[in-house]
DNA sequence: ATTAATCTGTTGAAAAACCAACAAAACCGG
DNA sequence: CCGGTTTTGTTGGTTTTTCAACAGATTAAT
């Protein structure tokens, strides 16, 4: 891709991650992020259709990064293992304010729908992966069940002001997980 | 200035200032340059001939900074305290591995140099802001004997690789200076 | 000494970003 | 509710950057 792209995609992305850490996205202007980029304003619309366009690329990313952190760290597949579970936490506990931020936002495809969409999916890969003899509606159902039951734990403990820690959080999600028998299904 | 420009003009001399402190001089390539600043090749050239010219701007660009953020500390003028003398030799030797290289490179119009004339511009401005019954070339030797003073000791601290601290050397080189009644010349 | 590889500096055409200007919409404060 | 200000999204013309390709110079290795 080319470069000058890349980086003002960067600029303006992290310009907006600054602003919402810092007021309401209501009240985020156009302007505001142009300014804070070092950009022109038409360059952000030459990427971007509007401020909930550019949100929602943001997430994307964000969430993009997040998985990949995570899973580089140690193994492969949607938590093999208890490690990259708590990586995960751990990183959104270490963004708390600006995960918590996304998740409270309105008016968007909105992040709890983005993450789940991205761990549904990456239950799906790896179900299909591990050639298992289940039909399709099957596997659909329970990748939604798992991954469900993830965001709404991860939300819940924001919207608790994390009452836990991660890692007690993590250690209760797991033996739920367990007791779907998500664990023997991803240990191939 | 365009934007691009300022911004990109910035990524060049960030980048070779990053190598500067990395390699030999002579060893870097624009190609390191151009890959370390995130640019395209062409664009290094179409702001600097090659890379003596880009390190001669450098160097301007960083005398500036210097200057600036010294002088902005406390007064006006040329050392008109001792204040702002320790600052730029405390400036000095917190960058102390840049302004090392700088001074020993050869081939360019060299960084002594260029400190010298900055030094010496300022010390003529300031005389001449005290309107003082002075002939021209009495000014002119004056300011080029207490530059060339001031610099020579500065390089001569590098070299010894900084025998004294910076405060001692100010205090020795600014009794050196009230000696040549450089201090009743500027309080003005 | 002769390759091979890299580095230099330049070119031209295409893509992107710039800026200023615009009308319409949305947002205040009186 | 009104009038002034701000924000939005779009436009067109200009400048800058990009990329790929080039020939010549330099460097390193066999």
């Amino acid at each position: 891709m080319d470069r000058r792209i890349k980086k003002n995609q960067a600029a303006i992305m992290n310009a907006l991650m600054q602003l919402i850490a810092e007021k309401e996205f209501e009240k985020i202007t156009i302007n505001d992020i142009a300014e804070r980029a070092d950009v022109n304003r038409g360059t952000v619309y030459s990427h971007y259709s509007d401020k909930y366009d550019l949100l929602d690329k943001c997430i994307e990313d964000q969430l993009t990064h997040l998985m990949e952190s995570c899973y580089s760290a140690d193994a492969k597949g949607p938590f093999p293992t208890k490690t990259p579970l708590l990586h995960t936490i751990k990183e959104i506990k270490q963004n708390a304010p600006l995960y918590k931020t996304l998740l409270s936002i309105k008016d968007v495809s909105s992040f709890r729908i983005h993450l789940n969409s991205m761990i549904n999916k990456q239950i799906i890969e790896h179900m299909n992966e591990t050639n298992l003899s289940i039909d399709d509606l099957s596997k659909s159902i329970f990748a939604q069940f798992i991954s469900s039951a993830i965001v709404g734990v991860i939300e819940w403990w924001f919207n608790q002001s994390m009452p836990c820690s991660a890692e007690e959080l993590t250690d209760r999600l797991w033996s739920l997980l367990e007791m779907n028998q998500l664990i023997p299904l991803k240990t191939n």
